[in-house]
DNA sequence: AGGACGTTCAACCATCGGGTTAAGTGACAC
DNA sequence: GTGTCACTTAACCCGATGGTTGAACGTCCT
């Protein structure tokens, strides 16, 4: 419980949310997750390592591959730590729906699209 | 929805997460949240700020002393964008029991006392 | 009016974070 | 072995962040 550091200051940066919405569909190659950012393979791994370290997802390497798997654990974690602060009920959104929510294709209007 | 940004970076730091702790009890004047902290009252300052910024509480002046209170909403937005990552059931700990949670008082006996 | 109190602002410093490019490593293909 | 592919590491740049001190501002007291 004592990574809130970690966790909370790698979920700050919109790349790395988009990657873990990312691999809320599929594990992913470090290539591929890099695909559709603009920025240098290097910085994705970076990235990569941050949410690592935070333990936001694992890393196994197979063959000249390494594959990136979401871990949630850290992610229940915080969430554990916020509901300490309201009776948030739980919003059962499914996966994938919730994808879109935090791509802004669905939920208020007013929202931007990134992240 | 789209400030997450804000909200994350303002739950990174352990001090700010410290201060909401606090306000989860009561609203504070400035002077009153600076007590605990070896740091000075300017620093302070400035992490309200950035909680204010951030949505995670709102300061209303009232006289020369400026009061603190939380203001859930944006970790509740956090904690909906979170609960698309896993089926997190809520943990359902009243305020106070969490609060001890967050200060290690209570919890996994392996736990730091820091926050 | 003058002074003390509560808070913020300004300037500065050191460290961190996200980005770059270029070189390094390790596994597969020929 | 040579080359290519899939990454990671190293060195660096630059803007952001967390801290400091000292001055400024607004409010209350007498």
């Amino acid at each position: 419980m004592r990574d809130l550091d970690l966790t909370f200051s790698a979920l700050a940066d919109p790349t790395r949310r988009k990657i873990l919405a990312m691999l809320l569909e599929d594990d992913m190659a470090v290539t591929d997750v890099a695909a559709p950012f603009d920025i240098s393979l290097a910085a994705i791994s970076k990235h990569l390592g941050i949410l690592s370290r935070a333990g936001l997802l694992s890393q196994e390497r197979r063959g000249r591959v390494v594959w990136c798997k979401l871990e949630p654990q850290s992610l229940r974690d915080a969430s554990i730590w916020m509901q300490g602060f309201g009776q948030f009920e739980p919003v059962n959104l499914d996966p994938f729906e919730q994808f879109l929510a935090s791509e802004g294709l669905i939920g208020a209007p007013g929202d931007a699209i990134d992240d």
